[in-house]
DNA sequence: TCCTAACTTGGACTTTGTCCAAGTCAACAC
DNA sequence: GTGTTGACTTGGACAAAGTCCAAGTTAGGA
């Protein structure tokens, strides 16, 4: 995480306690938080800190690509730290749980080019859904 | 069109002209509305029709399997009719356009068994990411 | 230590979706 | 046909998620 706010700073960011805060909340594996979750737990922190500044510092990290967005369910999107290893997820249809899983192969590979329609293609992400051990009936 | 209505009037669906203009505007391929949009094309041959109405009948259409929920954005939900062809999209990141595509293998079999950490896997949803001509630099 | 452009803030606003009490009507029975 | 009734629809209030902006603050270079 320290190398993040190395390569962040390196790119001119101005390394306020704020985003130093939500580069440190989004540390680990299988992290999966929503804008207001980062919030949440940014201010535990740093308690003056604003909704508009987690936004503004999550769609910087996203568009540096230090951060991927999630978009599992249609409503709020979640910010996965992981980017720097291709991964997919898998979400439990009855909690809502999210696990970073690693299928084999690349999954572009089974996109024909008769199925591009002439589209430049370059990423393919994979939800695979279902029921975690908890909530099978 | 008319099989899904009668499909649905034969699962015990009351035929009223909301349902109906819903269903009709959902006819097509490659048709992946928002409810909003669902809901403008609607108005426009019933205008008293109400937005409850169309995110009611939307939610029934996908409870019954009717129709698809697509959640490629993190934004509106989108409704796609094709449920009963297995396919997966293809998403322009610069004007949004949708396709549907058909990759080729399952999806799901490139999961290995380790990687499913207990869940009972049943659907892998594909989202494809490029430029469509129109977009392309 | 000062300066300034970059960053942060709070609040207003928009978009998307849900909920509910009251009114309407499709389908069945007669 | 006509009547009945429970399912359906409506409009509006509300909630959740995200964007925008003018004013205030501050990191980092001079």
């Amino acid at each position: 995480m320290n190398d993040l706010l190395e390569r962040l700073r390196d790119r001119g960011w101005r390394l306020t306690s704020q985003r130093r805060v939500v580069a440190e909340v989004l540390d680990g594996d299988h992290v999966h938080l929503t804008a207001d979750e980062v919030h949440a737990r940014a201010a535990a922190r740093l308690p003056e800190i604003s909704r508009a500044t987690v936004y503004n510092t999550l769609g910087e990290l996203v568009a540096l690509g230090e951060v991927l967005e999630v978009a599992t369910d249609g409503r709020a999107r979640r910010y996965d730290p992981n980017a720097h290893r291709a991964h997919q997820h898998l979400v439990c249809s009855g909690c809502g749980a999210i696990r970073d899983v690693h299928p084999h192969g690349d999954p572009l590979a089974a996109l024909p080019a008769a199925e591009r329609f002439g589209f430049t293609v370059t990423a393919a992400e994979v939800t695979y859904r279902g029921l975690c051990p908890d909530c099978r009936p």
